[in-house]
DNA sequence: ATGTCGTAACGTTTACGA
């Protein structure tokens, strides 16, 4: 089963773009991040037509993340546990049926966090603090479990073209780092680099300054599998390429394929 | 030129978030 994150910015823009990229990716499943989008004005119809259910958790103007999977989809939850008054649409969870073996899957939204300090960043490490609960309760059932999304955390200099230049910023701070590595302590594996090894790879170039033409990215979009997760993994890429097609997202998707 | 894009709104332009 190929599973995809992939932060879309919105999906307006991203109307002839997105599609055009599942029917040649073809996953199983896509976790979308910032839908931008309240659920009525998501338009399902486009995804269902080509045979995906679509569970969406969205709000009017920013955030909002979904679901698209060509398999059935079970137990739908919207929202990170943990903090009630929390309005912001960036967590969803699903279980989904595979041929063998049902996975949970959680698509994530975090915090970008910035300007850092301040409250936004307050905000970002709480809600990594909520993230890590919520991790832990879901290894815990010793199911395969899979976090993806956009994690807005840049792990190590080498996933940064320039990390001299996010060593201030929210995705690369110290204490961003260390919330991601208490995350990985856990017990879960990161995917990308249980398959890659060394510096060049990346999954978000900004629109400004000619980012892409100059290959400026960072690696800011993960999958952390259970360790039942990461034992059924047989690949895992990056789908570099949209990011020079019309209208791109300025991320591009990350895939995983797990034998389920 | 202080570099772009997407969304919302008291919209033909500004503000915000990223």
């Amino acid at each position: 089963m190929k599973i995809a994150t992939f932060n879309i910015n919105g999906i307006k823009a991203r109307i002839d773009a997105l599609p055009a990229w599942l029917d040649e990716a073809a996953p199983d499943v896509a976790l979308l991040q910032e839908i931008k989008s309240v659920d009525g004005g998501f338009p399902r119809e486009i995804f269902e037509e080509r045979g995906y259910n679509v569970e969406t958790h969205g709000q009017k103007g920013f955030n909002g993340v979904a679901i698209l999977s060509k398999r059935p989809l079970e137990d739908v939850t919207r929202g990170l546990p943990g903090d009630d008054s929390d309005e912001q649409a960036r967590w969803i969870e699903a279980t989904v049926m595979g041929e063998h073996r049902a996975l949970r899957l959680c698509g994530l939204y975090l915090p970008n966090g910035n300007p850092a300090p301040g409250p936004k960043y307050d905000y970002k490490l709480a809600w990594m603090e909520r993230l890590h609960t919520r991790a832990r309760a879901l290894l815990a059932t010793e199911e395969p479990v899979l976090l993806g999304g956009d994690y807005n955390i840049i792990p190590q200099d080498e996933d940064a073209a320039r990390p001299d230049a996010w060593r201030a910023d929210a995705l690369a701070r110290p204490e961003s780092r260390a919330a991601f590595r208490r995350l990985l302590n856990l017990g879960f594996t990161e995917a990308f680099r249980a398959r890659v090894q060394g510096p060049g790879h990346y999954t978000f170039w900004d629109y400004q300054a000619g980012a892409w033409n100059k290959n400026d990215g960072i690696r800011i979009d993960h999958f952390l599998l259970s360790p039942q997760a990461a034992d059924l993994m047989t690949d895992c890429g990056i789908d570099k390429d949209i990011r020079g097609r019309d209208k791109p997202s300025d991320h591009v998707p990350l895939w995983v394929e797990i034998d389920a």
